[in-house]
Parts: structure tokens; C-alpha cells; sequence
DNA sequence: TTGTAGGCGTTATCAA
DNA sequence: TTGATAACGCCTACAA
């Protein structure tokens, strides 16, 4: 069934070799010698064979990304847009797309990495909800293993990244809070040791010191990146003596969970309570009331990384190293009001 | 910085054959020398090159699954659990998965297939979005390569499946939406070459035949399984000199745009509109109101799915090979009203 | 129980 | 411009 270089050769009674380098645009092989086997190749229907090629070439022209599943039933737009554009920038290049699933830090999540990384099946890794500290990011650097993260860990390494300014645009997100008269302003986070959590808990005690509000530790509920995560948070802020009069989200996902408690507590979302979100993924501007959010490219962001990735696999010199997107505020309906 | 097995082999002064019988456990062996192979090797970091692996054995020990990006920004949250659910099965039995993103019936994709298959790339293909009549069906079959799908084109060939009863099921919400008094239910689909369109089309038609009601073309709108797409279908719906009291969507994405169109028109969903979905994707129980939907467990079919398919790669007999799975009928607000 | 050797399909070196 | 040949790292018949 499949067709190996050797039969080409035999067909057109040529050495495999000129097969080889005719195939692959060598200009030693003459234009005519190239036309047939080129034609003679296609028509045959030949396709190298990927792991003759990798062995030979010790590259395996694919990038590898892991989907940092913490329970079985995972399922955020987010990652569907991160992978889609992972995968269309490798297409794009002729490389392929590896994608593995594992809770982050488990012993799972190692296995691959040795897998993949000391087993050669891949040639670099993108990485993404980086932590604080990330083994990840140590082992690969120790390995000396292409990488390319979005958002920056921090240890003191120096490893390409995309960035996005997640303090700087959670402030921002407080100040419109602010401007619109919220001053009971609620925040639902995540994990402690993601850096998504900490830059966005920093933007928002930088909004909140900035306008001379006092931080208040009843106001600030540790999520899990869920819609569940947001909805029983939101349901204990709601039931405080005194509750907020702004929730602002660590997320989308999360403020979702959190509208759902508010209309089921009776609030009118956009009136008595504003509620943000960040990320952008799809459907925020569909929910009800639309919600103001931050929205990030994702799928540029991925392509971008991706790009990163394989100039550095390639060789190429990569400058900058660190890439800055600006995302967009969105201001809706769930802060804004039926105004809008 | 990466191990062979001869590196293996020569620190122990032992031959390169021992070395990886004592790893793949045969058992003509001793146990003294498996032990201090397995030792070495574990602490010299070995790990077997995936591509001379691979060429000798003439398995990739990968399966492989194409995104169907119809747009460049896809983020649709049942492909994030679909991927994950794939990935996780595969983990499990030491599979990787191999992913990349293509526009349905694209010259891409072909291009994906050629390379995947006849390179070798992959042992097999997961398959889902079905086409009525599915050209990737018909090459793999072709080619005698493993498959499984998510539903059945009509080609008449012979290949495994998992499927969800989408006539059935759709119909089940027509009759929920009738015994609620609703007469006048519309349909939000999907482009009419798609097997899911066809077949929850063909639910909504019985369910109206059962049930006597007229069908009425005007109440029949194409969506493209998008927010947008439900947004404006509902946008179109609602403006009809006699609205629909009720809108069955395809799936919850398409809803999602439905809902927004509704509530930005005044209605009150629930009451004087109810609106259903299809599929149980997450935040579905979080929308307002919670949706109505037929809620599929896609994690466990992607698992399915994969289990199929590498058992297929095994060689291992398959039993059954077309799997029912067992949705379930998710009742909420969103038909319901208030009292829920 | 262990070792020798050939080959999986490509690419790259070297010679013709 | 072309061809013979030797790897790449692993697995497995076969021999010892």
C-alpha cells in the first residue's frame, strides 16, 4: 500500500538518491531528471515515510503542547482556540501538532515530558497557564529544549515568551468598576500559584490602591477556572452581610458561573451588580447581559507562539524574545446597564 | 544529552540485544541482568527513540484527529473536551495524539490525510463533524486504514462508530416543548451536507408529525453552529409578522447567540419564548436561563472513540462495533420558566 | 541465557 | 549530474 522512495527509483531505473534529491530541491539533479521524478512521484502516489525521516534527520518536525486537564470532564473554549491556532501555524509550516493531556504537576504530565523531550517526538514544546515556579520550564531549560510560554514564570531564566499584561488590563477593568460608581468591588481568583492569578490579583489590588479603596479580605474568593468555581463563589459573596456591588473575574469561564448565581439571588446584572470577566473567549459578548471582559486574541497569541517556537527550532535568530499582545477592553452590558 | 540503548549496552559491557529484552520485559532474560538493565537505564535517563522505534516496528503508537476550523477563530468548547477525552485515552494505553486543524473538505485536510497516513504518521483516525457523504470515510476505508467516527455518513461501507440517536433525542425536546403548551417551534440548523443537521432535522420533523403540527418553512432557519450564526437566526425568527413561541436549536453554541437575540428583543425566555439546544457543552446549566438541552457525556465518547480505535490498531476484535450512547434529556429554565 | 547481524526508509557523504 | 554506501536507533531472527 505505501510507496517507499526505493520503488520510485526502481520505476524510472535511477538511483534512490537522485530520487531523494530531486524530491527535496536539490540544484545538482538535472531539471529534467527532477520533472520526472516529481511527476513520477505524485502519480505513484509517494509520501515519505515521517519516521525514516525523522531518524535520519533528528527532527521530527512536530511541536508538542499538553492540555492542562484537573478533571475528567474539561472542556473550555479557550484551549479549543489555543490548539486550533497552534495547529493551523504548524500546518502552515509543514509541522504537526502533538497534544497530550495531563493535570499540570502530576507524575502523568512528567511522563510525557520524558517522552516526548528525551524520546525526540518532538522537536519543541509551547507551554501555557504557566505557575510561579514551573518544573517545566526548569526542566526544559535544563535540557536545553526549544520553548516558547505564554506568560513568564519566574524563574530566573531566559526562555521566548508571549505576554499578555494581565495586571495592567485587570486595573483597568477595576477602574471602569470605579468610574461607573462600584465601590463594594468583589474579586474571584484561582489557584495561588498560576500567574495568571497573581497578575490579575495584583491588577486588581493596584486598581483598588490607586482609587483609595481598602483591599477587604471578605471580598476575595479563591475560584477553580470553572463556571462551578465562579457560581459558588459568587453565591457566598452574595449572602455577606454586606455584598458587593462588583464582582470582577478571573476569567470568563468563571464569570459565567457568577451571572448564573446573580440572577438566580435575584440581582439585575448591570444594575446592582456589575460583574467582569477576562479572557474573551467565545460567547462572552453573548451572554446575558453581554460581558464587559478583556479579550485576547487568543488564536493570534497561539500563532504567534508557534511562529516563536519553530524560528527557534529552525535556527533562526529571534527577536524580540518577548512579545507584548495588547488585548481590547470590552465594555458591556454587564457593567455598563441597559443603557448600552 | 540523549541516551541510547548502546550507550546502555556499553556501560554495562552487555550487548545492545539484552539490553532491550531485559526493557520489553521478554522472558528469556535473567533477573539479575533485568534488573541492573532496568536500573541503568532508568538512571542514565534512557528513553527509546520514538522514530527508529517506529521505523522498525511500523507503528507510530499515534492516533490522529483534524480540527474542523471552519473559521480562523474557533473556539467551540465540545472540541476542548473532545480533544481532551481523546488525549486522555490515548495517555492511558501510551498513545499520543496527534492533532492539526483543517477547513472541512479543504485541500489542507487531504493534504493532512496524505501525509498522516501515508507517511505513517498515525496508526489511525478519530473522525467526527460526518458529512453525509464523508470523502475521508471513503479514503481511509480505501486504504484498509483504522477509523472510528462520531455518527455515520451514508456511504455503504463497513466501519465502527460511536453514535448519539440525534433524530431521537431532538425529537424527545420537540415533544418536552409541546407538552409545555408551545405550538409555533422553529429551528435553528447547521449546513444540510452535516450528518448532525440531518439527523436532529429529521427529529424535529417527527416530532412535529407525531405530535400534528404543520411544518412550516418559515420557521426553518440555517445557523452555522456559531453564537453569531443562532443570533441573527433568532434576530430573523423574532421579527416574523407571527414569532415562533418556541426556538430548538441544533446545538448549545447556536443557543447561546439565540438567547442573546432574545433577551435583547425583550422577550423573557422561558415564558413567552422557550429555547432548547443540543449537545450539554459546558456552561450550558449557566446560561440564562439555564438551558434546556440534550446533554451528551463527551468526554466518555471521545474515550470510547479512542479505546475503538487502538483496539482496531491492536488487532484485537471489536465488539460491538457500532456503540449507542445514552444522552441525557436536561430540563431547565430555559423551557421551564421561573418555577424551576 | 546471551550475542551477532540485518534491515526498517531516509538522507548525506563521498566518489565516479 | 549521478550513484554506491553508510549511518540514524531500535528490534528480532538466528546462532552460539
Amino acid at each position: 500500500m505505501t510507496v517507499t522512495i526505493r520503488e520510485v527509483a526502481q520505476k524510472l531505473n535511477i538511483s534512490i538518491t537522485t530520487v531523494s534529491r530531486a524530491l527535496d530541491g536539490y540544484d545538482d539533479v538535472s531539471d529534467e531528471t527532477r520533472r520526472l521524478v516529481v511527476d513520477t512521484a505524485q502519480q505513484m502516489g509517494y509520501v515519505p515515510n515521517r519516521a525514516a525521516r525523522q531518524l535520519r534527520r533528528q527532527r521530527a518536525d512536530t511541536i508538542g503542547y499538553i492540555l492542562p486537564t484537573e478533571t475528567p470532564r474539561f472542556s473550555n473554549p479557550f484551549f479549543a482556540e489555543f490548539v486550533a491556532g497552534l495547529g493551523d501555524e504548524a500546518a502552515a509550516n509543514n509541522y504537526d501538532l502533538l497534544v497530550s493531556t495531563a493535570p499540570p504537576k502530576s507524575a502523568a504530565e512528567q511522563e510525557i515530558y520524558a517522552r516526548w523531550v528525551h524520546g525526540r517526538k518532538v522537536d519543541g514544546m509551547v507551554l501555557n497557564r504557566l505557575r510561579q515556579r514551573d518544573w517545566r520550564v526548569q526542566y526544559l531549560a535544563q535540557n536545553v529544549f526549544p520553548l516558547v510560554t505564554l506568560q513568564r514564570s519566574l524563574d530566573p531564566l531566559e526562555y521566548p515568551s508571549v505576554e499578555v499584561d494581565g495586571r495592567r488590563w485587570f486595573r483597568a477593568l477595576v477602574e471602569h468598576l470605579y468610574s461607573l460608581g462600584r465601590r463594594r468591588i468583589a474579586y474571584v481568583g484561582a489557584a495561588a500559584d498560576l500567574v495568571i492569578q497573581t497578575e490579575r490579583f495584583q491588577g486588581y489590588q493596584d486598581g483598588l490602591a490607586a482609587l483609595g479603596l481598602a483591599l477587604d479580605a471578605a471580598l476575595v474568593v479563591e475560584g477553580d477556572l470553572t463556571p462551578e468555581g465562579g457560581y459558588r463563589a459568587a453565591q457566598a459573596l452574595l449572602n455577606r452581610p454586606v455584598p458587593p456591588d462588583a464582582v470582577a473575574c478571573v476569567d470568563d469561564i468563571t464569570a459565567m458561573g457568577v451571572l448564573h448565581a446573580a440572577h438566580e439571588m435575584g440581582c439585575v446584572v448591570g444594575k446592582n451588580l456589575a460583574v467582569t470577566g477576562f479572557d474573551g473567549v467565545i460567547g462572552f459578548e453573548h451572554t446575558h447581559p453581554p460581558l464587559t471582559t478583556v479579550n485576547q486574541p487568543v488564536y493570534q497569541i497561539a500563532r504567534q507562539m508557534a511562529q516563536m517556537l519553530l524560528a527557534q527550532i529552525a535556527g533562526r535568530p529571534l527577536e524580540p524574545r518577548q512579545v507584548q499582545i495588547e488585548p481590547v477592553l470590552e465594555l458591556n452590558a454587564s457593567t455598563l446597564g441597559a443603557q448600552k
